[in-house]
DNA sequence: ACACTTTTCTACGCTCTGTAGAATAATACC
DNA sequence: GGTATTATTCTACAGAGCGTAGAAAAGTGT
């Protein structure tokens, strides 16, 4: 649903997004479809929790994410971040199972010119 | 619960854990007491969940934690990004969000450690 | 063998999630 | 403006997970 939602440049109706979910690349195989009430019942839940917001104002509400899938991400790890009292240690054990090519992008994220390749 | 037996240095029984629970430190004000079968059962699903394990052959069991709080945590991050397609992105939001005390410590992390590339 | 300790089994209430029908509200169409 | 159609809300129910703990079983010490 969310993913759906990331993916799209513009809000979809709770059809859209009922027909979109059928989809072989969502799915796999294209499994049983939901019902639009259940698409709407979902979406409420996620309005509730502050995940996507809708608009009103024109008939078949149009709902969007609140956030990108990225600030969304980035938020949960913080979350999961905070709750260590020491952020250090769990840092390091996070940096040190990332994949080297994550590791590179957070070099240069950082701005970390020491003498590695470039 | 996890986090007793993460500060613990030595595995614990279930009437220590119980113990340790019922510590203002831990409950805000002690709060009613747990019955010694209660945390048995949280220690139980916990093992089911492989969080933690219990010397068997000792009699009252004692628990520790598999892995230590920061792999766990490590480990709680990498899952949140394992689920988008776009790293970069969400790392980068990551960065973009995180404390400057939090950047260099990366940024230590990350300089030195460049020496076991492919 | 029996009392005592420890562990397992079973269970119940709560919240969350997936699912959708029934009821209602809004809109469209003559 | 009254009805057919479409969209939204309300209500509901089953299943998972979690907090909690009593009853039952297993183990231990004397």
């Amino acid at each position: 649903m969310m993913d759906i939602l990331w993916d799209s440049p513009s809000p979809l109706t709770a059809n859209e997004l009922k027909d979109a979910l059928v989809k072989p690349a969502v799915s796999p195989a294209h499994a049983k479809p939901l019902a639009t009430t259940t698409v709407l019942t979902v979406l409420s839940r996620l309005e509730t929790k502050r995940f996507v917001t809708r608009d009103r104002s024109i008939r078949p509400h149009a709902y969007t994410a609140v956030m990108t899938r990225a600030e969304h991400t980035a938020g949960l790890m913080h979350e999961v971040l905070g709750q260590v009292p020491d952020r250090q240690a769990a840092l390091a054990r996070f940096i040190g199972t990332v994949s080297p090519q994550e590791a590179e992008t957070l070099r240069q994220l950082l701005g970390v010119s020491s003498s590695d390749s470039a």
